[in-house]
DNA sequence: GTCCATGCAAACCTTTTGCACTATA
DNA sequence: TATAGTGCAAAAGGTTTGCATGGAC
């Protein structure tokens, strides 16, 4: 969750970030950031859309996408795909703005979580590969701690044989 | 790349895969599969349809599509999706079934690689989260050696403050 | 002969775009 | 007042589905 100075300062941050670019700080930018900024999890349009509605705002889709796509490119905003048909987005305004996701993939849950072990990852890339890392996503689709303790199981629909001993 | 006998293995494990699910081994579902099976890369369908196109067979694109679900299915066949707006598919027969992308933000290159480390990111989660990992995806952005040392620089577009200090 | 697959076109869903109108600076 | 944004609806692009026909078993 955000603080309601963080929301707020954020909001100021990303006029700033318009202004910077000479681009107008219209009053449904300022709106859909507060509401991208005031959520805890990963919205997707929907969600927002959804909201919006909630609070009596009257905001066209489009506009949202608009919004997203500057709030994106300030980074004050990361975009993920779940592999849901369609996108979620999330601020960084939390006190791990790198993490990674852990996805259940019986009740749809997504746990963040951080990983030192991928700045050795990027390391070894970068030393073996030469390849410079600017950005990262690793998700790690599986079940989350209750669903496991519920007794899920997840049904395995491949082959029989592993396919490693092919 | 695959050797003709891996394919020609890979064809036949999923023609097993197919009777035991009691589904017909049709001729478009093995040309779509020895298409996929006898590629070296990450395909998207378009490049399916091209390939089997160049090579005189009339497949409609919903059979393609249709059999990839099977082969994804069947664990024989993974499935990508690198924010391009479309999936990519690659067989998995080559001698590292398990291996991470790095992706190229300039020429869009895709080079594999293997991480020991995210064994120890998922047990790891499992011990601090209670999750149980089932598959994970690890894709690095950045800049591949061949672009890197042509001296690409990638337009960093962000607040020029760094959000981690807000 | 019974299913199921195929191919085509239409439908679907998310996202993008064109355009007349409105608001920002 | 110039410039850019908004909202709506239409378009776009990848993927899925309905249905009549054809093929697998």
């Amino acid at each position: 969750m955000t603080t309601e100075r963080d929301r707020s300062a954020a909001i100021r941050l990303f006029g700033r970030y318009l202004r910077d670019l000479g681009l107008p700080v219209t009053q449904q930018r300022e709106v859909v950031a507060d509401v991208v900024f005031g959520a805890a999890g990963h919205l997707s349009v929907d969600d927002i859309a959804d909201t919006l509605r909630g609070c009596g705002e009257r905001i066209g889709k489009a506009t949202i996408y608009r919004t997203l796509d500057l709030l994106v490119r300030s980074r004050l905003v990361a975009e993920h795909d779940f592999g849901e048909g369609f996108k979620r987005y999330e601020h960084r305004l939390s006190n791990h703005p790198i993490h990674e996701h852990l996805i259940c993939l019986e009740c749809g849950k997504v746990v963040e979580f951080e990983s030192n072990e991928l700045y050795r990852v990027e390391n070894n890339v970068r030393r073996e590969y030469g390849f410079v890392p600017v950005r990262r996503r690793l998700e790690i689709y599986g079940l989350c701690k209750e669903c496991h303790e519920a007794g899920v199981e997840l049904p395995l629909e491949g082959l029989t044989c592993p396919i490693e001993t092919v």
